[in-house]
DNA sequence: TTGTTTTTTGAACGGCGTTCAATATTTTTG
DNA sequence: CAAAAATATTGAACGCCGTTCAAAAAACAA
Protein backbone atom coordinates (compact mmCIF):
# COMPACT_ATOMS: atom_id res chain seq x y z
CA UNK A 1 0.00 0.00 0.00
CA UNK A 2 2.12 2.77 -1.41
CA UNK A 3 -0.44 5.34 0.02
CA UNK A 4 0.01 5.80 3.62
CA UNK A 5 3.39 5.27 3.14
CA UNK A 6 3.25 9.01 0.78
CA UNK A 7 1.00 9.86 3.94
CA UNK A 8 3.76 9.17 6.27
CA UNK A 9 6.10 10.80 4.54
CA UNK A 10 4.34 14.12 3.74
CA UNK A 11 3.50 14.22 7.36
CA UNK A 12 7.14 13.16 8.18
CA UNK A 13 8.22 16.44 5.83
CA UNK A 14 5.43 18.53 7.71
CA UNK A 15 7.37 17.68 10.83
CA UNK A 16 10.22 18.38 9.47
CA UNK A 17 9.45 21.80 7.90
CA UNK A 18 7.74 22.98 11.72
CA UNK A 19 11.70 21.61 12.74
CA UNK A 20 13.40 23.89 10.65
CA UNK A 21 11.47 26.48 11.06
CA UNK A 22 12.07 25.97 14.83
CA UNK A 23 15.88 25.47 14.60
CA UNK A 24 15.99 28.70 12.70
CA UNK A 25 14.36 30.95 15.19
CA UNK A 26 15.52 28.79 18.31
CA UNK A 27 18.81 29.61 17.02
CA UNK A 28 18.48 32.69 16.23
CA UNK A 29 16.52 34.20 19.74
CA UNK A 30 16.99 31.36 22.25
CA UNK A 31 14.94 29.20 23.32
CA UNK A 32 12.64 31.71 25.81
CA UNK A 33 12.05 34.60 23.49
CA UNK A 34 10.83 31.92 20.45
CA UNK A 35 6.61 31.58 20.32
CA UNK A 36 4.92 28.85 18.54
CA UNK A 37 3.48 31.93 16.31
CA UNK A 38 6.96 32.77 15.79
CA UNK A 39 7.69 29.33 14.46
CA UNK A 40 4.37 29.45 12.02
CA UNK A 41 5.33 32.63 10.41
CA UNK A 42 8.20 31.22 9.56
CA UNK A 43 7.26 28.64 7.54
CA UNK A 44 3.80 30.19 7.09
CA UNK A 45 0.98 28.22 8.67
CA UNK A 46 -0.73 29.05 11.10
CA UNK A 47 0.24 28.27 14.94
CA UNK A 48 -2.20 25.76 15.64
CA UNK A 49 -1.01 23.38 13.10
CA UNK A 50 2.05 22.46 15.13
CA UNK A 51 0.17 21.31 17.75
CA UNK A 52 -0.83 18.21 15.24
CA UNK A 53 2.44 17.42 14.95
CA UNK A 54 3.66 17.75 17.80
CA UNK A 55 2.56 17.86 21.40
CA UNK A 56 3.93 21.13 22.96
CA UNK A 57 6.80 23.62 22.64
CA UNK A 58 9.01 20.91 24.54
CA UNK A 59 8.38 18.37 22.53
CA UNK A 60 9.75 20.44 19.93
CA UNK A 61 12.70 21.25 22.43
CA UNK A 62 13.39 17.26 22.65
CA UNK A 63 13.82 17.45 18.95
CA UNK A 64 16.65 20.03 18.56
CA UNK A 65 18.40 18.92 22.11
CA UNK A 66 18.65 15.38 20.43
CA UNK A 67 20.25 16.92 16.80
CA UNK A 68 22.17 18.93 18.59
CA UNK A 69 24.15 15.62 20.75
CA UNK A 70 23.81 13.88 17.29
CA UNK A 71 25.49 17.07 15.87
CA UNK A 72 27.93 16.89 19.02
CA UNK A 73 28.96 13.21 18.75
CA UNK A 74 29.60 13.27 15.56
CA UNK A 75 32.47 16.09 16.33
CA UNK A 76 33.36 13.60 18.90
CA UNK A 77 33.82 10.39 16.52
CA UNK A 78 36.21 12.24 13.76
CA UNK A 79 38.34 11.78 17.29
CA UNK A 80 38.89 7.92 16.68
CA UNK A 81 41.39 8.85 14.19
CA UNK A 82 43.59 9.96 17.20
CA UNK A 83 45.09 7.14 18.05
CA UNK A 84 46.32 8.32 21.84
CA UNK A 85 43.60 8.26 24.06
CA UNK A 86 45.08 11.30 26.11
CA UNK A 87 45.82 13.09 23.00
CA UNK A 88 41.86 12.05 21.80
CA UNK A 89 40.79 13.18 25.70
CA UNK A 90 42.84 16.30 25.21
CA UNK A 91 41.05 17.05 21.83
CA UNK A 92 37.57 16.26 22.79
CA UNK A 93 37.71 19.34 25.14
CA UNK A 94 38.42 21.21 22.39
CA UNK A 95 36.32 19.79 20.16
CA UNK A 96 33.53 20.56 22.94
CA UNK A 97 34.32 24.50 23.23
CA UNK A 98 34.45 24.76 19.34
CA UNK A 99 30.86 23.42 19.45
CA UNK A 100 29.82 25.39 22.14
CA UNK A 101 31.22 28.92 19.93
CA UNK A 102 29.78 27.59 16.85
CA UNK A 103 26.63 26.27 18.10
CA UNK A 104 26.18 28.48 21.25
CA UNK A 105 22.16 27.81 20.66
CA UNK A 106 22.51 24.22 20.47
CA UNK A 107 24.84 24.21 23.34
CA UNK A 108 22.19 26.40 25.33
CA UNK A 109 19.44 24.27 24.64
CA UNK A 110 21.70 20.93 25.14
CA UNK A 111 23.28 21.70 28.30
CA UNK A 112 21.39 25.02 29.48
CA UNK A 113 17.88 25.27 29.71
CA UNK A 114 16.33 23.92 32.53
CA UNK A 115 13.43 22.05 30.59
CA UNK A 116 11.65 18.59 31.73
CA UNK A 117 13.66 16.51 29.97
CA UNK A 118 12.05 13.61 31.21
CA UNK A 119 14.03 10.29 31.43
CA UNK A 120 10.72 8.93 30.00
CA UNK A 121 11.36 10.88 26.75
CA UNK A 122 14.07 7.76 26.28
CA UNK A 123 15.22 8.74 22.53
CA UNK A 124 16.82 12.35 23.52
CA UNK A 125 17.97 10.98 27.05
CA UNK A 126 19.81 8.04 25.33
CA UNK A 127 21.62 10.05 22.65
CA UNK A 128 22.84 12.33 25.31
CA UNK A 129 23.81 9.71 27.16
CA UNK A 130 25.99 8.21 24.40
CA UNK A 131 28.42 11.53 23.87
CA UNK A 132 28.81 11.12 28.22
CA UNK A 133 30.03 7.34 27.74
CA UNK A 134 31.80 8.34 24.92
CA UNK A 135 34.01 10.42 27.18
CA UNK A 136 33.99 8.02 29.78
CA UNK A 137 35.46 5.34 27.69
CA UNK A 138 37.80 7.48 26.69
CA UNK A 139 38.92 8.19 30.11
CA UNK A 140 38.90 4.30 31.13
CA UNK A 141 41.29 3.81 27.95
CA UNK A 142 43.26 6.22 29.68
CA UNK A 143 43.58 5.01 32.44
CA UNK A 144 44.27 1.34 30.86
CA UNK A 145 47.41 3.64 29.79
CA UNK A 146 48.58 4.00 32.83
CA UNK A 147 47.38 7.31 32.99
CA UNK A 148 45.24 8.54 36.34
CA UNK A 149 45.49 5.20 37.70
CA UNK A 150 44.85 5.91 41.23
CA UNK A 151 41.38 7.71 40.50
CA UNK A 152 38.05 6.81 40.62
CA UNK A 153 36.45 6.55 36.82
CA UNK A 154 33.20 8.46 37.79
CA UNK A 155 34.60 11.06 40.04
CA UNK A 156 37.28 11.56 37.61
CA UNK A 157 34.70 11.72 34.92
CA UNK A 158 32.69 14.39 36.51
CA UNK A 159 35.52 16.30 37.13
CA UNK A 160 36.60 16.69 33.61
CA UNK A 161 33.59 16.74 31.80
CA UNK A 162 32.69 20.16 34.45
CA UNK A 163 35.56 21.85 34.00
CA UNK A 164 35.03 21.60 30.07
CA UNK A 165 31.50 22.61 30.85
CA UNK A 166 32.15 25.28 33.11
CA UNK A 167 34.27 27.05 30.30
CA UNK A 168 31.53 26.45 27.89
CA UNK A 169 29.12 27.64 30.07
CA UNK A 170 30.26 30.86 31.03
CA UNK A 171 30.66 31.46 27.74
CA UNK A 172 27.29 30.68 26.79
CA UNK A 173 25.90 33.14 29.78
CA UNK A 174 28.12 35.90 28.66
CA UNK A 175 29.77 35.66 32.22
CA UNK A 176 33.41 36.27 30.83
CA UNK A 177 32.92 40.39 30.67
CA UNK A 178 35.24 40.62 33.60
CA UNK A 179 38.32 38.92 31.83
CA UNK A 180 37.73 41.74 29.27
CA UNK A 181 41.21 42.24 28.04
CA UNK A 182 41.00 38.89 26.47
CA UNK A 183 38.85 37.44 23.78
CA UNK A 184 36.59 34.72 24.15
CA UNK A 185 37.98 32.49 22.10
CA UNK A 186 41.29 33.35 23.74
CA UNK A 187 39.94 33.02 27.18
CA UNK A 188 38.57 29.59 27.03
CA UNK A 189 41.45 28.51 24.42
CA UNK A 190 43.97 29.07 27.20
CA UNK A 191 42.06 28.14 30.20
CA UNK A 192 41.71 25.00 28.34
CA UNK A 193 45.13 24.81 27.81
CA UNK A 194 45.55 25.28 31.58
CA UNK A 195 43.32 22.65 32.61
CA UNK A 196 45.18 20.22 30.07
CA UNK A 197 48.30 21.31 31.77
CA UNK A 198 46.96 20.18 34.75
CA UNK A 199 45.59 16.75 33.35
CA UNK A 200 49.70 16.09 31.72
CA UNK A 201 51.09 16.13 34.96
CA UNK A 202 48.55 13.99 36.90
CA UNK B 1 12.84 67.92 58.14
CA UNK B 2 11.76 64.72 59.35
CA UNK B 3 8.72 64.14 57.22
CA UNK B 4 10.48 63.72 53.76
CA UNK B 5 12.62 61.34 55.86
CA UNK B 6 10.50 59.02 56.75
CA UNK B 7 8.47 59.01 53.44
CA UNK B 8 11.79 57.99 52.12
CA UNK B 9 12.47 55.52 54.83
CA UNK B 10 8.47 54.47 54.07
CA UNK B 11 9.54 53.81 49.97
CA UNK B 12 12.38 52.06 51.27
CA UNK B 13 10.09 49.95 53.13
CA UNK B 14 8.03 48.85 49.97
CA UNK B 15 10.89 47.97 47.99
CA UNK B 16 12.12 45.85 50.56
CA UNK B 17 8.80 44.32 50.57
CA UNK B 18 8.63 43.71 46.93
CA UNK B 19 11.77 42.19 47.03
CA UNK B 20 11.45 40.33 49.97
CA UNK B 21 8.26 38.64 47.84
CA UNK B 22 9.89 38.61 44.83
CA UNK B 23 12.49 36.76 46.70
CA UNK B 24 10.46 34.12 48.20
CA UNK B 25 8.52 33.49 44.72
CA UNK B 26 11.50 33.74 42.91
CA UNK B 27 13.86 30.88 45.02
CA UNK B 28 10.44 29.00 45.34
CA UNK B 29 9.49 28.97 41.47
CA UNK B 30 12.92 30.13 39.12
CA UNK B 31 13.20 33.10 37.56
CA UNK B 32 11.40 32.52 34.58
CA UNK B 33 8.03 30.68 36.72
CA UNK B 34 7.61 34.07 38.89
CA UNK B 35 5.50 36.78 37.22
CA UNK B 36 5.00 40.04 38.37
CA UNK B 37 1.40 39.64 39.73
CA UNK B 38 2.61 36.28 41.25
CA UNK B 39 4.83 38.67 43.15
CA UNK B 40 2.24 40.78 44.10
CA UNK B 41 -0.30 38.76 45.37
CA UNK B 42 2.62 37.48 47.56
CA UNK B 43 2.86 40.78 49.61
CA UNK B 44 -1.16 41.74 48.82
CA UNK B 45 -0.66 44.43 46.33
CA UNK B 46 -1.56 44.99 42.78
CA UNK B 47 0.90 44.37 40.35
CA UNK B 48 1.09 47.63 38.97
CA UNK B 49 2.42 49.73 42.31
CA UNK B 50 5.95 47.33 41.35
CA UNK B 51 5.99 49.64 38.76
CA UNK B 52 5.98 52.65 40.98
CA UNK B 53 9.10 51.34 42.79
CA UNK B 54 10.88 49.55 40.31
CA UNK B 55 11.16 50.30 36.47
CA UNK B 56 10.82 45.96 36.12
CA UNK B 57 11.57 42.81 36.48
CA UNK B 58 14.59 42.97 35.52
CA UNK B 59 15.32 45.49 38.11
CA UNK B 60 14.23 43.08 40.80
CA UNK B 61 16.46 40.39 39.39
CA UNK B 62 19.68 42.46 39.59
CA UNK B 63 18.72 43.34 43.16
CA UNK B 64 18.26 39.99 44.22
CA UNK B 65 21.52 38.73 42.04
CA UNK B 66 23.29 41.39 43.99
CA UNK B 67 21.96 40.07 46.95
CA UNK B 68 23.18 36.45 46.42
CA UNK B 69 26.77 38.07 45.30
CA UNK B 70 26.85 39.58 48.75
CA UNK B 71 25.78 36.33 50.47
CA UNK B 72 28.69 34.37 48.89
CA UNK B 73 30.90 37.21 49.78
CA UNK B 74 30.50 37.24 52.99
CA UNK B 75 31.03 33.22 52.97
CA UNK B 76 34.53 33.69 51.35
CA UNK B 77 35.28 36.16 53.68
CA UNK B 78 34.63 33.60 56.30
CA UNK B 79 37.90 32.19 54.95
CA UNK B 80 40.27 34.78 55.56
CA UNK B 81 40.72 32.94 58.86
CA UNK B 82 42.26 30.03 56.84
CA UNK B 83 46.21 31.03 56.63
CA UNK B 84 47.44 29.02 53.88
CA UNK B 85 46.68 30.53 50.75
CA UNK B 86 46.29 26.96 48.56
CA UNK B 87 44.13 25.69 51.61
CA UNK B 88 42.14 28.81 51.08
CA UNK B 89 41.71 28.00 47.41
CA UNK B 90 40.59 24.86 47.97
CA UNK B 91 38.57 25.60 50.54
CA UNK B 92 36.79 28.33 48.28
CA UNK B 93 35.48 26.02 46.16
CA UNK B 94 34.12 23.81 48.69
CA UNK B 95 32.41 26.86 49.75
CA UNK B 96 31.02 27.45 45.73
CA UNK B 97 29.66 24.30 45.86
CA UNK B 98 27.83 24.34 49.37
CA UNK B 99 26.21 27.46 48.41
CA UNK B 100 24.99 25.97 44.81
CA UNK B 101 23.43 23.39 47.43
CA UNK B 102 22.24 25.07 49.73
CA UNK B 103 21.08 28.26 47.19
CA UNK B 104 20.29 26.40 44.21
CA UNK B 105 18.07 29.27 43.08
CA UNK B 106 20.28 31.80 44.03
CA UNK B 107 22.90 30.28 41.85
CA UNK B 108 20.87 30.10 38.85
CA UNK B 109 19.88 34.02 39.70
CA UNK B 110 23.61 34.49 39.75
CA UNK B 111 25.69 32.53 36.99
CA UNK B 112 23.22 30.83 34.88
CA UNK B 113 20.16 33.20 34.25
CA UNK B 114 20.71 35.01 30.52
CA UNK B 115 20.04 38.28 31.78
CA UNK B 116 21.11 41.55 30.37
CA UNK B 117 23.33 42.85 33.47
CA UNK B 118 24.67 45.25 31.57
CA UNK B 119 27.81 46.71 33.09
CA UNK B 120 25.88 49.95 33.08
CA UNK B 121 24.16 48.85 35.98
CA UNK B 122 27.34 49.23 38.11
CA UNK B 123 26.02 48.31 41.43
CA UNK B 124 25.31 44.99 40.97
CA UNK B 125 28.41 44.29 38.14
CA UNK B 126 30.47 45.18 40.76
CA UNK B 127 29.92 42.84 43.65
CA UNK B 128 30.48 40.01 41.27
CA UNK B 129 33.48 41.87 40.01
CA UNK B 130 34.24 41.52 43.50
CA UNK B 131 33.70 38.63 44.41
CA UNK B 132 36.15 37.14 40.96
CA UNK B 133 38.50 39.62 42.42
CA UNK B 134 38.88 37.38 45.48
CA UNK B 135 39.11 34.41 43.65
CA UNK B 136 41.77 36.29 41.24
CA UNK B 137 43.60 37.55 44.08
CA UNK B 138 43.85 34.06 46.00
CA UNK B 139 45.19 32.31 43.23
CA UNK B 140 47.67 35.13 42.62
CA UNK B 141 49.25 34.66 46.47
CA UNK B 142 48.96 31.23 45.53
CA UNK B 143 51.37 31.77 42.98
CA UNK B 144 53.23 33.93 45.12
CA UNK B 145 53.98 30.87 47.39
CA UNK B 146 55.73 29.11 44.91
CA UNK B 147 52.63 27.55 43.40
CA UNK B 148 51.45 27.88 39.83
CA UNK B 149 54.32 29.12 39.20
CA UNK B 150 54.76 29.66 34.87
CA UNK B 151 51.11 29.93 34.80
CA UNK B 152 49.39 33.14 33.53
CA UNK B 153 46.94 34.22 36.29
CA UNK B 154 44.00 35.34 33.97
CA UNK B 155 44.04 32.26 32.65
CA UNK B 156 44.71 30.03 35.49
CA UNK B 157 41.79 31.91 37.36
CA UNK B 158 39.20 31.19 34.61
CA UNK B 159 39.86 27.65 34.20
CA UNK B 160 39.82 27.40 38.17
CA UNK B 161 36.54 28.84 38.21
CA UNK B 162 35.26 27.06 35.10
CA UNK B 163 35.66 24.30 37.07
CA UNK B 164 34.21 24.74 40.34
CA UNK B 165 31.25 26.92 38.50
CA UNK B 166 30.84 23.18 35.82
CA UNK B 167 30.43 21.06 39.13
CA UNK B 168 28.02 23.77 40.18
CA UNK B 169 25.96 24.11 36.94
CA UNK B 170 25.60 20.69 35.82
CA UNK B 171 23.79 20.08 39.35
CA UNK B 172 21.93 23.32 39.22
CA UNK B 173 20.45 22.46 35.64
CA UNK B 174 20.05 19.02 37.19
CA UNK B 175 22.53 17.59 34.09
CA UNK B 176 23.64 15.08 36.86
CA UNK B 177 21.12 12.39 36.29
CA UNK B 178 23.95 10.46 34.37
CA UNK B 179 25.90 9.39 37.31
CA UNK B 180 23.29 7.84 39.03
CA UNK B 181 24.43 5.96 41.51
CA UNK B 182 26.00 8.61 43.58
CA UNK B 183 24.24 11.23 45.14
CA UNK B 184 24.72 14.88 43.94
CA UNK B 185 26.95 15.63 46.79
CA UNK B 186 29.11 12.65 46.28
CA UNK B 187 29.52 13.55 43.11
CA UNK B 188 29.88 16.98 43.45
CA UNK B 189 32.72 16.95 46.61
CA UNK B 190 34.31 13.73 45.04
CA UNK B 191 34.60 15.25 41.72
CA UNK B 192 35.81 18.67 43.15
CA UNK B 193 38.46 16.68 45.55
CA UNK B 194 39.50 14.87 42.14
CA UNK B 195 40.26 18.37 40.40
CA UNK B 196 42.06 19.55 44.12
CA UNK B 197 44.14 16.54 43.13
CA UNK B 198 44.79 17.58 40.01
CA UNK B 199 45.97 21.05 41.06
CA UNK B 200 47.78 20.02 44.16
CA UNK B 201 50.25 17.81 41.16
CA UNK B 202 50.46 21.17 39.30
C1' DT C 1 -10.92 72.73 54.30
C1' DT C 2 -8.93 72.88 50.00
C1' DG C 3 -5.36 72.03 46.83
C1' DT C 4 -1.18 69.36 45.76
C1' DT C 5 1.66 65.49 45.74
C1' DT C 6 2.48 60.64 46.40
C1' DT C 7 0.90 56.05 46.23
C1' DT C 8 -2.17 52.40 44.63
C1' DT C 9 -5.53 50.36 41.81
C1' DG C 10 -7.62 48.10 37.99
C1' DA C 11 -8.50 48.09 33.32
C1' DA C 12 -6.28 47.75 29.09
C1' DC C 13 -2.64 46.43 25.36
C1' DG C 14 -0.30 43.21 22.78
C1' DG C 15 1.89 38.79 23.13
C1' DC C 16 2.36 34.12 25.02
C1' DG C 17 1.22 28.53 24.93
C1' DT C 18 -2.47 25.90 24.06
C1' DT C 19 -7.27 24.10 22.74
C1' DC C 20 -10.89 23.29 19.71
C1' DA C 21 -14.95 23.85 16.68
C1' DA C 22 -15.29 24.81 12.04
C1' DT C 23 -13.41 24.38 7.60
C1' DA C 24 -10.68 22.81 3.75
C1' DT C 25 -8.28 19.12 1.70
C1' DT C 26 -7.35 14.44 0.60
C1' DT C 27 -8.53 9.60 0.51
C1' DT C 28 -11.79 5.82 0.47
C1' DT C 29 -16.02 3.88 -0.74
C1' DG C 30 -20.16 2.91 -3.54
C1' DC D 1 -18.09 10.03 -11.06
C1' DA D 2 -20.25 11.60 -6.27
C1' DA D 3 -20.61 10.94 -1.44
C1' DA D 4 -18.72 9.71 2.86
C1' DA D 5 -14.93 9.32 5.86
C1' DA D 6 -10.48 10.58 7.35
C1' DT D 7 -6.92 13.87 7.59
C1' DA D 8 -4.89 18.44 7.80
C1' DT D 9 -5.30 23.36 8.65
C1' DT D 10 -7.30 27.49 10.24
C1' DG D 11 -8.59 31.13 13.28
C1' DA D 12 -10.96 32.43 17.23
C1' DA D 13 -10.85 31.87 22.01
C1' DC D 14 -8.95 31.00 26.96
C1' DG D 15 -6.19 32.35 30.60
C1' DC D 16 -1.80 33.57 31.33
C1' DC D 17 2.27 37.12 30.84
C1' DG D 18 5.03 42.09 31.36
C1' DT D 19 3.93 46.57 31.16
C1' DT D 20 1.36 51.18 30.87
C1' DC D 21 -1.66 54.57 32.43
C1' DA D 22 -5.87 57.19 33.63
C1' DA D 23 -8.41 57.38 37.55
C1' DA D 24 -9.07 56.76 42.50
C1' DA D 25 -7.25 56.85 47.12
C1' DA D 26 -4.22 58.37 50.67
C1' DA D 27 -1.00 61.46 52.63
C1' DC D 28 0.53 65.91 52.99
C1' DA D 29 0.66 71.22 52.73
C1' DA D 30 -1.74 75.55 52.87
Amino acid sequence: MGITERKQKEKQEMRQRILNGARKVFLKNGYQQTSMRNIATEINYSAGVIYFHFKDKSEIFQELHNEGFILLLKQFRVLDAVKDPFERLKALGMVLIKFAQDHKDYYNLMFLVEEPLKKSEENGFQIAEEALKYLRNLIIECQHTGRFKDMDTEYLTFMILSAMHGICALFCKDKTTSFENKTNEELMENGYACFVALLEKG
